[in-house]
DNA sequence: CGCATTTGACCCGCGC
DNA sequence: GCGCGGGTCAAATGCG
């Protein structure tokens, strides 16, 4: 432990680019961000909202990397391999099985859905046993690479870390946030590729229940097409896919062009794997979409 | 002073 | 049953 967390100085934040692929969307489920924090964990709905369903192969992006997301023409990154695959977590070799994973049979554990988790809260007793017991809740996760010098990548909402592990099959550290929110019950993993250094590999677990903290826009905040990606697909997959499809087929769009904050510098491989409705940060919209594009 | 990060310890699930 | 590895807790510490 020595390493990580601190961005090789100097290093502009962004860099690189990226393919990505999704995990394919179902929409629906949630009418709103408070449902999600009124239900408090409802694992039920928010396992619907992400549509985990889907199998990865309905993925309307080419195989491998062939789609390279955003109209990164000139995305030099390495358009092969960046993913966003549901995870099926624990046992697997992180960055490498997300890779391999990504384009076979991830259907078949999405598919399989985690169970409503049995969930059911042994005897709340406070005492220790449930805080930890409180079964390693299984919610729906997905994950997604970065190419980026930081690991931690803004998205528009506030997490703390709450812990970091070196991992097996990797020698760089993992860490774990929480979001900052007391209800909102997300967690993040980000850990870097063992295989490319310079991809990080964000894992998300759970939906935000809330909108996005304050973005404050023309600060020294990262403010990156990829923080803008990252949000994008959290807060609204339908506005994401819609996006993506605009990609794939301009005419869907209105032929517009998507925003130039997505060529170069920093690419992000997204999945669509969330559903809420769209954050009340404009700014976001303004990176991603076209006016024209936004459904609200 | 409040909040975020660090870090060692602990818990838990899983494979052997 | 045991060991391993991942995930979380929580006290200590740092920082604005």
């Amino acid at each position: 432990m020595d390493d990580k967390n601190q961005p090789p100085p100097g290093s502009d934040a962004h860099s690189g680019g990226t393919g990505w692929r999704y995990p394919g969307y179902v929409g629906g489920g949630i009418s709103s961000l408070d449902d999600l924090c009124a239900g408090e964990e409802d694992e039920a709905s928010i396992l619907k909202a992400f549509g985990w369903s889907i199998p990865l192969d309905s993925n309307p992006i080419g195989e491998d990397g062939g789609f390279r997301g955003f109209g990164l023409d000139d995305a030099p990154g390495p358009s092969s391999a960046m993913a966003a695959a549901p995870l099926e977590d624990r046992s697997d070799p992180p960055a490498a099985s997300l890779l391999a994973r990504s384009g076979d049979a991830v259907s078949s554990s999405s598919s399989e859905e985690p169970p409503p988790e049995p969930d059911e809260k042994p005897a709340e007793t406070a005492n220790k046993s449930t805080k930890k017991g409180q079964k390693r809740s299984r919610q729906p996760r997905f994950a997604f690479m970065t190419k980026s010098e930081i690991d931690h990548l803004e998205d528009g909402y506030r997490w703390r870390k709450y812990g970091q592990k070196t991992v097996k099959n990797s020698p760089y550290p993992r860490s774990y946030y929480r979001c900052t929110n007391s209800k909102c019950m997300v967690k993040k993993r980000v850990e870097r590729s063992p295989e490319d250094p310079t991809i990080v590999i964000t894992t998300y677990e759970g939906q935000h229940c809330h909108h996005t903290v304050s973005f404050p826009r023309g600060s020294a905040y990262v403010h990156s097409a990829a923080a803008s990606a990252e949000r994008l697909a959290l807060a609204s997959p339908q506005l994401y896919l819609q996006a993506m499809q605009f990609h794939q087929n301009p005419a869907v769009g209105g032929g517009q062009q998507l925003p130039q904050t997505l060529h170069g510098e920093h690419q992000t491989s997204l999945p669509a794997g969330t559903s809420s409705p769209l954050p009340t940060d404009e700014g976001l919209l303004g990176d991603m979409v076209p006016p024209g594009m936004r459904n609200r």
